[in-house]
DNA sequence: CATATATCCGACTAAAATTATCGTATATCT
DNA sequence: AGATATACGATAATTTTAGTCGGATATATG
């Protein structure tokens, strides 16, 4: 239960591997995913989110790859599982539209607040943990 | 991301149904999962569970069902998801028994430690957290 | 300009976890 | 004895997550 997608955790180890590429120019997909052993189109997929929320940019063509944009202690963790499309949802109503929920007990339901407060807690937390803390 | 089970929710809801109940000697499953249209085998599958672990106490036969042991504000939810068979489980990687972990990183993995602690401060938060708060 | 390399992106498939159901046994009240 | 209600393991359905595929676009280099 409370499972962390794993896809943040290939997101973590992603950065981690660029950061400690240092001062070179870019790192290709498949340098990490062989490095770190994870698949290579799903890596691929997970860095292209996270180009497109401004967390690393990318190179194309040939020697292309990636870039960190900021350095590990000013990227959060809640930036990364944003980044990915994810996020924290404990039930099914805790969605940012409420009226898009599907829960026939919405209306009545006397879980939903105190549930949401400690998923604002976890999320708080997301938020103020910085990459450098996790790599 | 960070879903909590269904069962939790059901396992509140029957513990709230019961202690609404009053005075009366014992509900039956039947009674709560229509009124809170909650899966009646499902549920009684909870309420056993429930009953191993001492949150309820079960009364075979006619007219029988199941009674708080506690007052709401004397159960935690850690307690309900424990006696559910669940964990707060944010990895692969963190559980009880760590020479279980079939993850292939496990030796040199930075992540876990750090998540470690994350996952620490939410059983803090669950542990702390009575059923009182929630219902 | 041609070619090799590497990112981009949506759709699809596979695997895992969760949720729900079924069948049968056991206990208890009337 | 008969009706009612819990006990419990096994199985099925559903949902979510993880991983794959195919084809497009961009760029460095010769
Ligand atoms: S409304 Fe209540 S039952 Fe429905 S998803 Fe939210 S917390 Fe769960
Ligand atoms: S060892 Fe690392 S990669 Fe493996 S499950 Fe734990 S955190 Fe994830």
């Amino acid at each position: 239960m409370l499972k962390i997608a794993k896809s943040v955790e290939y997101a973590l180890f992603a950065i981690k591997y660029i950061h400690e590429s240092g001062n070179r120019e870019c790192v290709s997909v498949k340098e990490i995913s062989d490095s770190m052993n994870i698949p290579y189109e799903l890596l691929a997929k997970i860095m292209q989110r996270m180009v497109k929320n401004g967390i690393i940019t990318s190179q194309h063509g040939t020697n292309g790859g990636y870039i960190l944009n900021n350095k590990p202690d000013a990227i959060f963790l809640g930036q990364i599982v944003g980044a990915l499309g994810l996020k924290i949802q404990m039930t099914d109503c805790l969605v940012h539209d409420p009226t898009v929920s599907d829960c026939a007990r919405f209306k009545t339901c006397c879980l939903r607040s105190p549930i949401s407060k400690i998923q604002d807690k976890i999320n708080l937390l997301f938020d103020h943990t910085t990459v450098q803390e996790l790599i």
